[in-house]
RNA sequence: GGGAGCUUAGCUCAGCUGGUUCAGAGCAUCUGCCUUACAAGCAGAGGGUCGGGGGUUCGAACCCCUCAGCUCCCACCA
């Protein structure tokens, strides 16, 4: 059969992951024989595409399942999507905007109907496009955070932690979305830099004429909210005005002027508009001082009646035209530049609003108490470790988490209120009304109203590793089905540190609330993927390729290898192209050597040469040292590292060195022991690799693998970590040295390879390498004697060689070169000698130190001696 | 404003408890090769005062101080 020399990749990955999945090899079933290991895919958002953060993110987690699975544990991938409330709720009305219809204009029941149509159309395109990468996922355990029974855990989670306390519902200051039309958490707030005006706006002094005090701020739309003006009670430059009123300009309203050390002395002018319903600490100070809270806002961002002036405006127009009008009235002193944060939504990056509104709250600073511990103590581990001080500083400074969003995609708050407002918090309305009747057991009310709103987007995934298995356990007293008590703590955990406190932090959380362990043992925090300007992808940009236009391109296992390449944990991946090819070569590597194996004629009666036996065995030192190393770069979850290892082993010492030793002559045999260990060692290098590059491994597998091998490389087990000896590897590296030595020698002297040549030497430096140098270099013969003939010196280490060459060298350049590495050794000597007749050195290094040291000191004299000696001979010649 | 981290070859980074696996890897560059597995390749080479300065030590990329530059996270200075 005629291979081709480029390695196609489309038809092999097709095939393959077809046949895994009909074998069921991703499917896991609790085994009680076997060790379980675990990973719950951090769902994406059910509306999304897959970007590059997702093919690092999975590749890493499909890594370490295959491997798992091979180490014979019972690996389960579970996979699933998030609904993503606010992102799927905003695609949704966009769509249904292109149809020409509006949200207002539908009632719940039948907005939600087309988002469920939506979802379904659509959702989960990324779990397919995840198959292409071939993540191997057990789908039958697909798991939607809006799936029914999904659902009802969350709303089960509510109703518990509402009656234990947790939950309430309280007047606060949130982040208010004018866009989205909701609250959202502090997390969920950007800050920026934002190049603004501070405008500085004159109060008259009541009671009196043209006495005024001025105030700077960025938001003169907020003077008709004002309650009081704030100066700091040390601040001697408004002693004068303690217990006065001062009027708000425009509207003439009387407001007080309080003091509170909280004011800056040394800020603008000293002096604040206290505005407790548009500001978070206006409101804290409003609260101190007992100060009325105005809104003038409505819930889109514009004007209100209570604003009197300006009704019905934007608030950024609203701004203009009052700065304007403030000018024009002669209250406004001056404007000058000015850079201030301004908070925006990370979701329709609108600005933020502070605004008073009844919203549900989690009150945190019990229910974190085991998550922060646990963290803390490394019971669970978080890689690499320095964002344990990022999640210490949260912990610690953790507040209430405002749960309610003001959507309708989502699980609703189960809260039912009567006429008045008086709420009781139960699963279904039968439940609620029975709750209600016991509260008031006078009221006439048969009928309740459900609370509108749905819960935050993680209040259901930070329940997901429990959840994936067992939705039942959020009653009270439910022990957990088979799978949850078998796969729960899962292991490790694959993610963005992005979401290290939306989702992670709050996982733990729930894992000790309803399990009373942690939900995961590791979280391997992955960076962000970033183009070549370092630059983070983004559509907007249009700087991130098609991951799948990547994969047809490259094939799946190049782009895995590519993206790995440069990948360590919690480090930022430069994306480019390049690593993609490099992976992609790599592919065509590993097909090309497994092309030159698979032409090799065996002949059965040939015997195996002791330069073979010299090969195999150094091979199998090198690969066992390689696998070692493998190993422990796993066991640190260094996962680029460990591919890098393989790599290494893979395309330097096992096709360039290895397969370059044994390989017989043109179109002679290769004897059937050498033969089928180079087959053993193929099949132990491809069960290395296959977590990285699953495709070509087992394409390759089912070409190489014997009767006595398992069926599929997916399930054959992974090479273990053993002893390894270093006989044949310390030889190998002075013969490695020599043969770059000589064909360097001859790269310099331009003598082809074709041609052959001698090597005189003193002694044989090679009790095994001998033939396989002389093989490597096309050296015919290494002759030994104490003789010197003419020719040239070529030093290796501490070994000299003489070429006798018929060509003519030129003496001037090799005496230069002797004298350059002459000047280099004898300084090199001068500061070991110096270090050895150092006293301090001597009396308090350690021995193996010195002895080190002894011995570069001897070498280093060896060598020169060497070179003075042939410098002498090539003086006379001269 | 608070906190964390980073600075090593042209680029991306390794370098564990200070000492020959201490100056490394991959990519890029340069030179020579279409050599019967592979030009998506082979063989070889060059390239770094380990951000600057100071200190501790017999010995510092590694520990301490200091300066400079970058990055991230958190935060309400109007």
């Amino acid at each position: 059969m005629q291979l081709s020399t480029k390695y196609d990749p489309s038809p092999v990955e097709a095939k393959w992951y077809q046949h895994w999945m009909e074998a069921g090899y991703f499917h896991s079933t609790p085994n009680p024989e076997k060790e379980p290991y675990c990973i719950v895919i951090p769902p994406p958002n059910v509306t999304g595409v897959l970007h590059m953060g997702h093919m690092l993110n999975n590749t890493i987690q499909d890594i370490l399942v295959r491997r798992a699975r091979m180490q014979g544990k019972e690996a389960c991938w579970v996979p699933g999507t998030d609904h993503a409330s606010i992102a799927t709720e905003a695609k949704v009305v966009a769509m249904l905007r292109e149809r020409g219809i509006k949200k207002s204009d539908l009632t719940r029941e039948q907005f939600l109907e087309y988002a469920w149509e939506w979802r379904n159309k659509y959702g989960g395109i990324i779990l397919q496009q995840l198959k292409k990468l071939g993540a191997s996922c057990d789908w039958d355990r697909t798991t939607f955070t809006m799936d029914p029974a999904y659902y009802e855990a969350v709303i089960d989670v509510f109703i518990d932690l509402h009656k234990k306390g947790n939950i309430y519902r309280g007047l606060r200051m949130v982040n208010w979305d004018p866009a989205g039309k909701t609250a959202l958490s502090d997390d969920e707030v950007i800050h920026k830099e934002v190049a603004s005006k501070l405008y500085y706006i004159k109060y008259p002094i009541a009671g009196s004429d043209n006495e005024f005090v001025v105030i700077a701020t960025v938001r003169p739309e907020t003077i008709m909210a004002d309650s009081a003006i704030c100066v700091n009670p040390n601040d001697q430059r408004y002693t004068h005005l303690k217990g006065k009123k001062v009027t708000i300009p425009l509207i003439d309203r009387e407001i007080p002027i309080i003091e509170d050390d909280y004011v800056a002395m040394d800020f603008g002018t000293g002096c604040l508009k206290v505005t407790p319903a548009h500001d978070m600490n206006d409101n804290e100070l409003g609260k101190k001082h007992n100060l009325p809270v105005i809104d003038i806002l409505n819930e889109d961002g514009t004007l209100n009646a209570d604003a009197k002036i300006f009704v019905g405006e934007d608030r950024f127009i609203a701004r203009k035209k009052i700065a304007k009008e403030l000018e024009a009235k002669g209250f406004l002193q001056k404007a000058e530049d000015y850079t201030s944060t301004v908070g925006f939504s990370e979701r329709t990056d609108a600005v933020i609003e502070p605004r008073l509104s009844l919203q549900w709250f989690l009150k945190m600073k019990e229910i974190t108490v085991p998550a922060h511990h646990n963290v803390m103590n490394d019971y669970i581990q978080l890689i690499p470790p320095k964002f344990k001080n990022t999640y210490n500083h949260w912990m610690s400074n953790v507040r209430d988490w405002c749960i309610s969003r003001q959507l309708w995609w989502g699980h609703r708050i189960p809260a039912w209120y009567d006429a008045d407002g008086h709420y009781v918090v139960a699963k279904t309305h039968g439940e609620a009304l029975e709750l209600y009747r016991k509260d008031k057991p006078d009221s006439k009310t048969s009928s309740l109203t459900q609370d509108s709103d749905v819960m935050d987007t993680w209040f259901s995934s930070w329940l997901w590793p429990m959840a994936v298995f067992d939705t039942t356990i959020f009653h009270d007293g439910n022990k957990g089905n088979a799978d949850l008590n078998y796969y729960y703590p899962t292991n490790d955990l694959v993610t963005a540190p992005e979401i290290l406190f939306f989702w992670v932090a709050r996982m733990i959380i729930a894992g000790y609330e309803y399990r009373g362990d942690k939900p995961f043992s590791n979280v391997y925090l992955t960076g962000i993927v970033r183009d070549d300007l370092g630059r983070k992808m983004s559509k907007s940009l249009g700087n991130s390729p098609d991951p799948l236009d990547l994969i047809s391109q490259y094939g799946a296992d190049g782009v895995r290898a590519g993206m790995l390449f440069s990948s360590p944990a919690g480090n930022d991946l430069l994306y480019s192209e390049k690593l993609v090819e490099q992976g992609r070569n790599f592919s065509n590597k590993i097909w090309n050597a497994f092309r030159l194996v698979h032409g090799w004629q065996v002949d059965e009666k040939l015997e195996q040469s002791e330069d073979n036996i010299t090969a195999v065995s150094w091979f199998e030192e090198r690969m066992t040292i390689s696998i070692n190393e493998l190993e422990d770069h796993f066991s640190k979850f260094r996962i680029s590292d460990a591919l890098h290892a393989a790599y290494k082993l893979i395309w330097t010492d096992f096709c360039s060195w290895y397969l370059e030793m044994v390989k017989p002559d043109f179109e002679k045999p290769v004897d059937k022991i050498t033969y089928n260990q180079t087959v053993g060692f193929f099949k132990t290098l491809l069960r290395t690799l296959h977590p990285f590059m699953p495709f070509i491994t087992e394409e390759l597998w089912s070409h190489l693998r014997d009767k006595s091998d398992a069926d599929c490389i997916i399930v054959a087990p992974w090479p273990p970590a053993k002893p390894s000896t270093v006989k044949f590897i310390e030889e190998s590296e002075r013969a490695f040295l020599v043969i770059k030595e000589i064909r360097d020698f001859r790269n310099k002297k331009g003598i082809s390879p074709k041609e052959t040549l001698t090597l005189h030497c003193s002694e044989n430096p090679f009790p095994y390498f001998g033939g396989i140098v002389r093989k490597l270099t096309n050296i015919n013969e290494f002759q030994v004697s104490n003789d010197k003939p003419e020719g040239s010196t070529l030093m290796a280490g501490t070994m000299e060689f003489i070429v006798p060459l018929a060509v003519a060298i030129d003496v001037e350049k090799e005496l230069e070169s002797i004298d350059r590495e002459l000047t280099y050794l004898r300084g090199f000597l001068e500061t070991v000698d110096k270090k050895l007749s150092n006293e301090k050195f001597v009396s308090s290094a350690p021995a193996k130190v010195i002895e080190t040291e002894r011995k570069k000191k001897a070498d280093a004299e060896a060598k020169i001696g060497v070179l003075e000696q042939s410098r002498e001979k090539l003086r006379i010649k001269n």
